[in-house]
RNA sequence: GUGGGCGUAGCUCAGUUGGCAGAGCGCUAGGUUGUGGUCCUAGAUGCCGGGGGUUCAAGUCCCCUCGCUCACCCCA
């Protein structure tokens, strides 16, 4: 055992890292036919950005941060979420200038410092979408019932979608004021007393069943929603409705992020073990004028990667047995000049739009002929001395085992019409 | 940060009251001097995670340490 993998990360070897491709596209598949634009980011940012956007009273700020000087004194962070580099970007660029909602999906590494077990990695992937610039009950449904559509496409049945509003600047204030009093009068442990003072809302998400017995009579944001919030989520909730996308009200529902306002949800699914949220997100209106920006009410999402191929994988989605990049033709040369032949002919078959490979390291025939099988191919071309001295090579069906002599000159038209390309 | 489980071949794992380090799969070669999948044969690969201790003798018992993993917490 030499070098391995920092504690919290993993490779993805294939064919799983094939399989990860495929769910990325996947997953973003729909926001990009739903007009959403492409964005990529720097993997680091300027730290206060993370504390002023994600919020200093959360963990992730507080403890899960990779946070280190550089040379030039500089505080910089691995970003551990994308929603702030993308409204960051857009205040930077001046993209709220122009066409409301600004609509842009991303795809990439967040790393946030946890300890590490099933479903949570130091080092995870997401694929998030964000439409900012527009409050409207229509935009977040469209985000929720796209996200609903790309774990659909990918054959998911067991992922629920957990829905709730946290209210506003109007409304939640008085709510978070009850809730305080409340959760004052309660006999909690030590972290989650500090927790009612900064972020009592979070206290409603403990898992614990002691403590959730506690929290049995709590005051919920739903019994406190101004007029508007209670209008705007009944809106959120009918479109979502009428799109056939079916939801679960979780009024306890209270995300990690600070920044969320109104709609909030969640999307969770039962063989990840212990961490439930393959995706998640919500609206956050106030997010732009945390960061210096003008008022920007938006919405978005991120979708976990590696949380969904768990998924995929608890409902037997994931075909272990398939082949590592399979190619359709597989050269078997034999002896030296025939190695360099095959070369030229491997060559221009993938000019020519074939998928192709062929046996490396000097391989005898049987061990070659092994190679093609496991190749995946499903034409084996055999080119010994005595092809070349009669300038052909021996094209074999793999599946039937029907051998055929074809000049060289037309081994690669001849395949093409077999493969029906 | 806290707690449980586990570290033996590339992989999955056996290894008895302490007594020569093993199997299956995979890999390489041969059976078939130019043909894969099935079958047969042979071969290679180990600081038994690391260090210390007990013992004639430690993969096995004791201590320390590192790593992995699951869970709490937290979240995608």
């Amino acid at each position: 055992m030499t070098l391995q993998a920092p504690k919290g990360t993993f490779d993805w070897l294939p064919p799983r890292s094939e399989q990860a491709l495929a769910v990325r596209e996947a997953l973003a598949a729909p926001v990009r036919r739903a007009g959403y634009g492409y964005i990529e980011t720097p993997v680091f940012e300027d730290t206060a950005l993370f504390v002023r956007g994600v919020g200093e009273s959360t963990d992730i700020v507080s403890k899960e941060m990779y946070t280190f000087e550089d040379k030039g004194g500089r505080s910089i962070t691995l970003r551990p979420e994308g929603t702030a580099s993308v409204v960051r970007a857009v205040l930077q660029h001046g993209l709220h200038g122009g066409r409301l909602p600004v609509k842009l999906w991303y795809s990439g590494s967040q790393f946030r410092y946890e300890r590490a077990q099933k479903g949570r990695y130091r080092h995870f992937w997401q694929v998030g979408a964000e439409a900012l610039g527009a409050e409207d009950p229509a935009l977040d449904a469209e985000l929720i019932v796209l996200a609903a559509d790309g774990y659909a496409d990918l054959g998911l049945t067991g992922v629920r979608l957990l829905l709730n509003t946290l209210g506003d600047r109007e409304c939640r204030p008085a709510y978070r004021a009850a809730l305080q009093d409340f959760l004052r009068g309660l006999d909690l442990d030590e972290p989650t007393r500090a927790r009612i003072e900064i972020n009592p809302l979070r206290v409603l998400d403990d898992k614990r069943p002691e403590v959730r017995a506690r929290l049995a009579g709590a005051p919920l944001v739903v019994d406190h929603l101004c007029q508007a919030c209670k209008t705007y989520h009944e809106e959120v909730r009918a479109l979502l409705t009428a799109s056939g996308v079916a939801y679960t009200d979780d009024p306890r529902l209270v995300r990690g992020l600070d920044y969320y306002t109104r709609t909030t949800f969640e999307f969770v699914h039962d063989g990840l073990g212990a961490q439930s949220a393959v995706g998640g997100g919500g609206r956050y209106d106030g997010l732009s004028e945390m960061l210096g920006g003008p008022p920007l009410p938006s919405v978005g999402w991120a979708l976990g990667v590696d949380r969904t191929i768990l998924a995929m994988e608890a409902e037997g989605l994931l075909d272990a047995e398939a082949a590592v990049s399979p190619v359709q033709v597989y050269g078997v040369p034999l002896g030296e000049e025939a190695r360099r032949r095959m070369f030229s002919l491997v060559t221009e078959m993938r000019r020519a739009g074939l998928d192709a490979d062929m046996a490396f390291g000097g391989k005898g025939v049987k061990a070659a002929m092994k190679g093609a099988d496991r190749s995946g191919a499903v034409y084996a071309v055999i080119l010994g001395e005595r092809d070349i001295a009669a300038g052909s090579a021996q094209v074999k069906d793999l599946a039937s085992g029907d051998q055929a002599t074809v000049p060289l000159a037309e081994i690669v038209t001849t395949l093409k019409e077999r493969l029906n390309k």
